[in-house]
DNA sequence: CTGTTAGCGCCTTCAT
DNA sequence: ATGAAGGCGCTAACAG
């Protein structure tokens, strides 16, 4: 009941065929599959019912090569294992699929340099557009995408001076929020937990935002802690002890990520120390957890995958158009939960002593 | 200084442009890019150096169409915003693009319609393999990928009877730990927190695992009640707001997700439930965020990595060779860490409470 | 080891 | 509104 053809490569019907079973042209089914309006009522009804009986599935790397148009987007980013990152993509590949565009993507690991290779990749792939996250890129990374005509978008930051689209919010503003937040109430002691900084403009914004905010209103740069730690809830935690122990009268602190801030609730509660009556804390994402750790945490929300449709409305559109550089801020809002609070007595006092004591010894 | 062609479509520069430069036949480029061993030295020296000046970049499009192979694999999943999806994916797509090959993925919401069209999508984008989550699928969808002999991949699930490679573990068994755990801890009244089981195998294998596994061990059906709930924390929460206003005897509840426990620990916060003196509770995924949850929660470790490495693996291997059936199995292990423990003896009393009143009511 | 030739399946003029 | 013809860039098969 089955022939040869089914242990050997099964012929792939083409367009040939369809246009044989319907009696028409190859070119008229082209038509019909590209510009459905274009072909009549009957020889439309005849090809459809052939495509239908066949299972004829175009071939698209054909389409591609002939038509010089990929409708492949591609993506790099640090990794999945983010939430914020996945929410990116997911929003991304979803509006990106309604348009029949696909969605290519590979991840760098915070490495630019990976980053470069795999754009190499997507580029041979034939991606129409690269999307990126922040600025911070090789510049023969851009070169390549320039000269070979390949649109780029860079997501999470903003610069006005870029050469490529930027589609994200700012990142330093965001800071201030955090900062302005906590010395509204009355913080005078600050540690920041940061992402890593090494090519990487958010982490480093998000540091400049912060303290730049808190020495304007007055905070001496000594009473601002800065520990760096990859965006994983352990390294939290053990950048929140650095902190501690690097200076105690640490009444304020700063997550660049929710990861982050979970790590420092972590650490709080093994010291016994009251959140927020003893600490508060600010994290930034506003992670699906954010709501349900205890307290709940006060946090920058930052639309993910707002940004993530936004850049796929953005590639729709700007198809195969003129690719001109825009800038599409997206705004970010600090949501108040439970982990912020004026400093407690408690801490004041103590924080006092500590100041006495430092100011005392040298 | 820029020529017309910057303005105009920058005619690309093609496998014989490097040829000519390099003084060789463009048939030799392409050895020495797919089978770098194939051309001697001198000549292949030349050709490196030609790419190298001309920038040349290979037409996948073009490549593939050639050669039928597109070294291109696809991916269809409920969501990414969901960490464990988010994983394998991440360590598939890694392990894939070490060996050339590219990912391209959707995502289907749980909707195995969407699901059919997404793998027609990827098909007709000349995808080689489609990996699906879980083994229950349209058999259209079955049926296209096996007549157009793309290889076809189902992870986070086991099924003997299927009729294409399963790559995942044993969702019946997991839960049966979980059950094992809590009963041997002493347990008699649970709750399970499930997934929504519609069209969703593991949901149900899970729920499955679990009911049979007490029901062996002596606990009569109406002492367990399972309440579903889509994988989202605060829906978690309303969950086991029901099922403890269903039962309030229950004293051990399993959760199907990490997810749907924080939720569970949450809706116990608030009721100023003690876990665990109280009410035990058992997860599944064993995410980040299940180590630091206050108590750390007990959970069901799933090799979500591990598993599209696997898969990875799977595909680069048999590649282009014969597409035989296999079933790869991965060990899911329980993690104990603080939400589980004996039934605290208020709990006890409580229950015997009610126990008497309930058999003294029909 | 290298060159020559042909054609993968489709879309896009151009002609009707 | 439809048909005919050519070629997108590459690699596989065959010579040499």
């Amino acid at each position: 009941m089955t022939t040869r053809s089914d242990r050997t490569k099964p012929r792939s019907v083409r367009i040939a065929d369809v246009a044989k079973l319907a009696g028409c042209a190859p070119a008229t089914v082209s038509r019909r599959l590209n510009n459905p309006e274009k072909v009549s009522g009957d020889v439309a009804r005849a090809i459809d019912r052939a495509i239908a009986e066949l299972h004829y599935v175009r071939n698209d790397s054909a389409r591609t090569l002939r038509s010089n148009r990929s409708r492949l987007i591609g993506a790099i980013i640090p990794t999945l294992s983010h939430s914020i990152y996945a929410q990116m993509i997911d929003g991304l590949q979803r509006r990106l699929s309604e348009s029949g565009f696909a969605l290519i993507h590979n991840t760098s690991g915070y490495d630019i340099d990976v980053e470069y290779e795999q754009a190499r990749l997507l580029v041979e792939r034939g991606a129409e557009a690269i999307v990126l996250v922040g600025t911070r890129h090789r510049s023969k990374t851009i070169d390549l995408l320039n000269q070979r005509n390949v649109k780029c978008v860079a997501t999470y930051s903003l610069d006005d001076r870029a050469s490529f689209t930027c589609i994200g919010f700012d990142n330093y503003r965001a800071a201030s929020l955090a900062a302005e937040c906590l010395i509204s109430l009355g913080h005078r002691h600050f540690a920041m937990l940061a992402g890593i900084t090494r090519n990487n403009d958010r982490a480093e914004a998000r540091v400049e935002g912060f303290v730049d905010t808190l020495v304007e209103k007055g905070v001496p740069r000594a009473d601002i802690v800065v520990c760096e730690a990859p965006y994983v809830i352990a390294e939290g935690r053990s950048a929140m002890e650095r902190a501690l122990d690097l200076d105690p009268r640490v009444t304020a602190v700063f997550c660049g990520s929710d990861i982050l801030a979970v790590g420092a609730l972590a650490e709080c509660r093994r010291r016994s120390i009251k959140v927020p009556a003893d600490v508060s804390i600010v994290g930034f994402d506003n992670l699906e957890i954010a709501a349900y750790t205890d307290p709940p945490l006060t946090t920058i929300d930052v639309p993910a995958i707002a940004m993530g449709e936004e850049t796929a409305n953005y590639l729709i559109r700007n198809s195969p158009d003129q690719s001109r550089i825009r800038r599409v801020e997206l705004q970010v809002t600090i949501v108040h939960r439970g982990t912020t609070a004026a400093p407690g007595d408690r801490m004041i006092i103590e924080s006092l002593a500590q100041q006495e004591t430092v100011s005392a010894s040298p």
